[in-house]
RNA sequence: GGGCGUGUAGCACAGCUGGAUAAUGCAUCGGCCUCCUAAGCCGAAGAUCGCGGGUUCGAAUCCUGCCACGCCCGCCA
């Protein structure tokens, strides 16, 4: 509790220097308290006992004893060595009341920080739809974006499209030279697709990609060389930037690049701005920076003509040589991704990339390039995989489950469970709630884990609609607007603010919940862990469920006046966080 | 073989810049709708923090060895 923190710190080293201990010593100790009934804020007293030569205990003991009484504090207390702070119901009361908490916008750039991000996620290949396990990169991603806003940051979302290489290659080459038929065909003992998605763009050609990919596994040897010789020519164009083609592999990935970012869409993400990879190889930047590594000391040339540069000079372990060249002159993925990290850095002040935990070999390299470049390195949050019960997830295999069909599953099953709840809702309003709740779940089931942990997909846990689960958080929100609304009309009492000694539990909890609100904003964002803020959230609404249990704010028709502005607070943290984790405040459910 | 990561109640997961009785949800057991939406609230039970050693006043957290699982170790993307 920051808020706290910035008031008892100057006592503190007021009593504690007067001992001879610096703040360095003891500033980075005083934390919130493990133990919540014990206080606010600890200082364990443990560290200073050989310095003071004195026991933990007498210290806390005289500490406390000596502090000065502040509006802020409750009570100060000595338990086993540990120095606790409680804050000050009432005080934390005029915090919240006078506008010291501050409430942020999810959806927009303030300004208020002044610093500029640009934040690249999912960047995934277009060659077929969204599956669960590539989504965990564009809900982690758009999170991120949403809580940078929400702290007060600029940030730009950035779509870094793969239009070049193989994997387009690929899908340009099927879309070219096979027939409808020839796809049906050859994927004649897949599963076929679904009919629900038979409009949908990137569910139709990823067919033809799948299709290409058994070919060139499956088909006779010559038929074999010849499809490498027809995609290998289209490659090795795009790769030397080749107009022509690249405005090919346009035509081939749009539509299914279309196709994902409508899912996308229905799960609240959107991008900012989207680049090619191209762009480098076309406007000459990439060329340019392959000088600039020949002529780097650590730079070495194999003997095909190929360039890399030794990184284990500069500490990387096992394979040290990093490849920013091939033999035939041309780039290769990662030099191109060397390009686009010097442009960005031209384009914002702080850089954040989310990646798969595959790609951390990749991202090591690059960085240290950057580095050898004079240029700084990116932030970079890795996620371990998605899996399915069965096993891994693949496009190429067909063993996904698809965004589309989770969404339109868990649209299904929140849209049983508003029926049965709420008969008395028209169809309209049950579907409204219904996507809201169904998209919701879907996010905060993948935001609520921390994203170095793997885990498995399970459609029951994805669609639980309890506590511990995004609905929960909704269903608080939709109190405290079912409230606001009850209030309309009603005569309102005087606002008369209540003493320690009359606050119920419930009530205490939410202020106190309230004022550690911002400062879990900020760690999320700046440790980049937005589970963090997610289980927030959750604390939130139980303590604002404690408020609504203890507290009413309509009674006998009269309005609590002091009791309504709380809860219009807590409505408003709700609504911007529930925000901030993109999913949508509904107003009931 | 080398590098990185993960291992916490039956299940899932938090805590890991060392600090108190290891937090939360599901599942289990019990209680609460004449009262602002019960998708809720109150309570009970449940943990050798993977295993062994070390550092420390204090270790789930740091170091080290081992075990299990995941990812990577392409002039692919």
């Amino acid at each position: 509790m920051k808020l706290l923190q910035d008031m008892i710190s100057p006592h503190l080293e007021h009593l504690l220097s007067a001992k001879g201990v610096k703040k360095g010593t003891w500033e980075s100790m005083l934390q919130p308290s493990r133990e919540a009934s014990q206080g606010d804020l600890t200082l364990p007293c443990f560290p200073f006992a050989s310095v003071l030569r004195m026991a933990p205990q007498a210290i806390a003991d005289e500490l406390a004893a000596s502090f000065p009484p502040l509006d802020a504090l409750l009570s100060v207390s000595s338990v086993n060595g540990y120095l606790n702070f409680k804050a000050h119901p009432e005080w934390l009361t005029n915090a919240i009341l006078s506008g010291e908490i501050y409430v942020g916008n999810a959806l927009e750039n303030s300004g208020k920080t002044g610093e500029r991000v640009l934040l690249e996620h999912t960047s995934a290949n277009p060659n077929g739809p969204f599956h669960v396990g590539r989504a965990r990169n564009a809900i982690l991603g758009d999170t991120l974006v949403r809580l940078h806003r929400l702290h007060g940051d600029d940030v730009r979302a950035e779509y870094y499209v793969d239009d070049m290489g193989k994997q387009v290659g690929v899908l340009a080459w099927a879309l070219e030279n096979l027939g409808k038929e020839d796809v049906e065909n050859l994927l004649s003992e897949r599963e076929p697709p679904s009919e629900r998605w038979a409009d949908k763009a990137d569910h139709q050609r990823v067919r033809w990609y799948q299709a290409a990919q058994l070919l060139r596994n499956d088909a006779d040897e010559a038929r074999k060389s010849e499809i490498e010789k027809e995609i290998g020519q289209l490659v090795h164009a795009s790769e030397h930037g080749d107009v022509g083609v690249l405005e090919s592999f346009e035509s081939a990935y749009s539509p299914v690049l279309d196709g994902m970012l409508t899912t996308l869409s229905r799960l609240g993400i959107s991008f900012d701005t989207f680049t090619k990879e191209s762009t480098f190889v076309v406007n000459g930047t990439v060329s340019e920076l392959m000088k600039t590594l020949d002529s780097l000391e650590i730079s070495g040339t194999a003997d095909n003509g190929a360039g890399y540069l030794d990184l284990g000079q500069r500490g990387l372990k096992g394979k040290t040589e990093f490849f920013y060249r091939r033999g035939d002159g041309s780039s290769l993925y990662a030099t191109r991704d060397v390009a686009y990290h010097m442009w960005k850095w031209g384009e914002s002040n702080r850089l954040v990339n989310v990646l798969g935990e595959d790609h951390k070999l990749q991202a090591k390299q690059v960085g240290m390039t950057l580095e050898e470049l004079g240029q700084q390195r990116p932030n970079v949050l890795f996620y371990s995989f998605i899996k399915l019960p069965e096993g891994k997830m693949s496009t190429r295999r067909g063993n996904v489950v698809f965004m589309d069909d989770l969404l339109e599953e868990a649209h299904a099953q929140a849209s049983a469970v508003v029926r049965e709840l709420r008969p008395e809702y028209d169809d309209e309003k049950v579907a409204q709630i219904a996507e809201a709740v169904g998209a919701a779940a879907v996010r905060f089931n993948i935001i609520k884990v921390s994203p170095e942990k793997g885990f498995t997909f399970r459609w029951e846990e994805a669609l639980a609609f309890e506590a511990g689960s995004a609905p929960f958080i909704m269903y608080a929100h939709t109190r405290a607007c079912s409230i606001a609304r009850r209030v309309v009309g009603l005569p309102v009492s005087e606002l008369e603010r209540p003493t320690v000694e009359s606050m119920p539990e419930g009530l205490v909890e939410l202020l106190r919940l309230m004022c550690t609100h911002n400062d879990v904003i900020e760690r999320s964002v700046r440790e980049q862990k937005a589970h963090l803020f997610a289980l927030h959230m959750l604390e939130l609404a139980n303590a604002y469920n404690g408020f609504y249990r203890d507290c009413p704010v309509v009674q006998n028709d009269k309005v609590d006046s002091f009791a309504f502005s709380i809860s219009e607070m807590a409505r408003e943290l709700m609504r911007s966080g529930l925000e901030g984790l993109g999913i949508t405040p509904i107003e009931e459910m």
